[in-house]
DNA sequence: TAGCGTTATATTTTCAAATATATAACGATG
DNA sequence: CATCGTTATATATTTGAAAATATAACGCTA
């Protein structure tokens, strides 16, 4: 039988089980919620300093986590023009649309999983 | 069929689905990898701030992460006593025990599900 | 060719989280 | 009743991550 603490926690409190998920490669970090957001506003803006923006993270850090995911894969997921009409701006390869249909799918599995610890924890 | 990245990550990279996992109330963390070693050393030295030390912590943190814990929960799982043989101590409660074997039961089923996407990016 | 907003990069500054430090009360023990 | 190493708490200090700032190069456009 599964180890329950249903009569520990308070029952009033709405307790869930939380989690956090990503992609590494060497033990370092190199995909999760805050680059997944990031590739979604640039498409939605057309530029890493837009995106930026958006979400209120700093260019550098945006810049980064750019860099270090183009890193990881085959080709860039993450193409860049400096100049060029509106000054220029950055385009998704289809490569990078799949990494984000892929980890919606992913985070979804998950939700699952946390929904269904939570659930435990009421039994 | 599920999306598949593997023709977009370096193969040869050995890249990995990795997560963290916790216990939150009103979206508060109060139970995680940390509070869960913390238990354990606590169990194994005597004393909060044997333990803290053990895992070079400090006391400080040591001691707000075990009385936030204790808020969560219908009656302290951490019973301290200032003074007394040695100076005092701090001893866990049948729930700090049950607590966590509960927390292994449930990050050994998450260390399943993080495995098994483990091996889903190579399909 | 001047202007624009971008990418790319280095340097400085800020700030929050963590540690470090200090102090009082505790209670068994010798 | 002095000693000991705790717990409990407040305050000061450190420090490391993040943001802010600065600057150059880019390339289309007017």
């Amino acid at each position: 039988m599964a180890k329950s603490v249903k009569h520990i926690l308070k029952q009033e409190l709405e307790i869930k089980v939380g989690g956090k998920l990503w992609l590494e490669s060497e033990g370092e970090r190199f995909f999760g919620p805050g680059p997944m957001e990031l590739l979604e506003k640039i498409e939605e803006t057309g530029s890493i300093s837009n995106a930026a923006r958006a979400m209120n993270m700093s260019y550098k850090k945006a810049w980064e986590l750019i860099n270090h995911l183009n890193t990881q894969t085959n080709f860039p997921v993450v193409v860049p023009q400096a100049g060029g009409e509106k000054g220029g701006g950055s385009t998704l390869t289809a490569e990078a649309i799949e990494l984000i249909e892929y980890y919606k799918a992913l985070r979804k599995r998950f939700k699952t999983f946390l929904e269904n610890e939570t659930e435990r924890l009421k039994i």
